[in-house]
DNA sequence: ATAAATCTTTACAAAATCTTTACTGTTTTC
DNA sequence: GAAAACAGTAAAGATTTTGTAAAGATTTAT
């Protein structure tokens, strides 16, 4: 059964949803407030999230980047699209404009929770005897999990998707950048060298190579 | 860079769909009709489509089903519920209803090429028993690697992507210099020095050939 | 608000690479 | 055949890139 978090303090529209999902079968769990919606996702790990944006205290904007893992669709009055747009680069999965049509939602669920199961998306990279899991941000070899900041995780990641290539600083640069807008060649650098030395700390072992000039890659001997 | 596939009978909003994406750095191909849009699948699979519904002969609606692994994007002017929960049920990433903003459809894009997968090109060159990988950098005779630098690396792709003409010296100096601005042509004697001599170590073999007052090429005897 | 974690910058040493210079030998031109 | 132009190699100095430390700036958590 899939759960699904409504985070929504407008109560006559929270209980519709609850008991439309209900009905078909989901289980719902509800926050009223974005602190407490934090406090439910540090506990539990719904399938999909359900977000108003209008919150007292925390706003849904404020919320939405702080969920990770978890598909969100934005449930809100407001149409602009600026606020479109922020939403989904900000990490929205959807959103929905009210007042919707109770089908529209139910597909629009539907869509994020068959992509989220769908076995074809591999939510584990594996290099060597380390592994990358994408859903819980964990990194570990063998036994040991390494504790990896934001951007160190960004980087090994994209380094572990293309295992057989070589990802051009340049690359990394653009991706990474998403994430912490002003990384430069230098704190490149920097970020290189912290990962590594969480790696060897583990295992005394250098997995990333250099290719002078040009970028770096997962060592393959 | 991403290639975006626009199935699109209207010419206007086509080429403006074009433009947009080109001026941000996306491939473009275009469609005009569904069967023209699944011959041009069946040849090439871009990273991403953008459908319009309303289509001369095979509609939208019958094209969506047969597009398998590629996120597809519809763009459509029909607005009833409906159909939007059709769509998505029947395997649309997304949808975007004319009239749209340029920037909202950007963002949309952005998102599902962003969860997309790069799948892995295969470039790799080969002259006899060597092979050069376009992806890893990697240059190998037989069993063995061999390292080379940035410039040496550049300078034989030159040569291994002619191999049956003569690479003039000047154009060797114009496409390394991209790289290396400095390269003169006593140091790029120095490069090809140090590449056969790399090459020579593995296989007492002498790859290179100078042709007298033009340039070099990959030997053929 | 304060502390902790994370990110970025600066600075510098070490390593790899690139270019120049100098010299030898070969090929072309006159 | 001699001079000029070109090709090849070695050695050395110059430059670029990488790797790391330390410290300041920023973000995040408490």
């Amino acid at each position: 059964m899939k759960n699904i978090l409504i985070i929504d303090d407008d109560i006559h529209i929270g209980d519709m949803l609850e008991e439309t999902l209900t009905k078909k079968g989901y289980g719902v769990r509800r926050a009223y407030s974005g602190t407490e919606a934090l406090l439910v996702l540090s506990n539990s790990k719904p399938d999909l999230v359900l977000l108003d944006l209008m919150l007292p205290g925390l706003k849904g904007e404020e919320v939405l980047p702080q969920i990770k893992g978890i598909p969100v669709i934005v449930v809100s009055a407001k149409v602009d699209v600026d606020n479109k747009v922020d939403l989904l680069l900000g990490g929205a999965a959807d959103y929905i404009t009210k007042p919707f049509e109770t089908k529209e939602l139910l597909a629009r669920i539907a869509v994020q929770l068959r992509s989220a199961v769908s076995p074809e998306v591999v939510s584990k990279l594996e290099f060597d005897d380390m592994i990358l899991d994408m859903n819980s941000h964990i990194v570990s070899i063998g036994d040991s999990n390494i504790k990896l900041t934001r951007t160190e995780y960004a980087i090994l990641k994209l380094l572990m998707q293309n295992p057989s290539q070589v990802v051009a600083k340049s690359l990394i640069l653009d991706r990474i950048s998403e994430e912490t807008p002003d990384c430069t060649e230098s704190s490149l650098k920097m970020h290189i060298s912290n990962l590594r030395k969480k790696l060897r700390e583990v295992n005394n072992k250098d997995y990333i190579e250099a290719i002078w000039g040009i970028g770096f890659k997962m060592r393959t001997e």
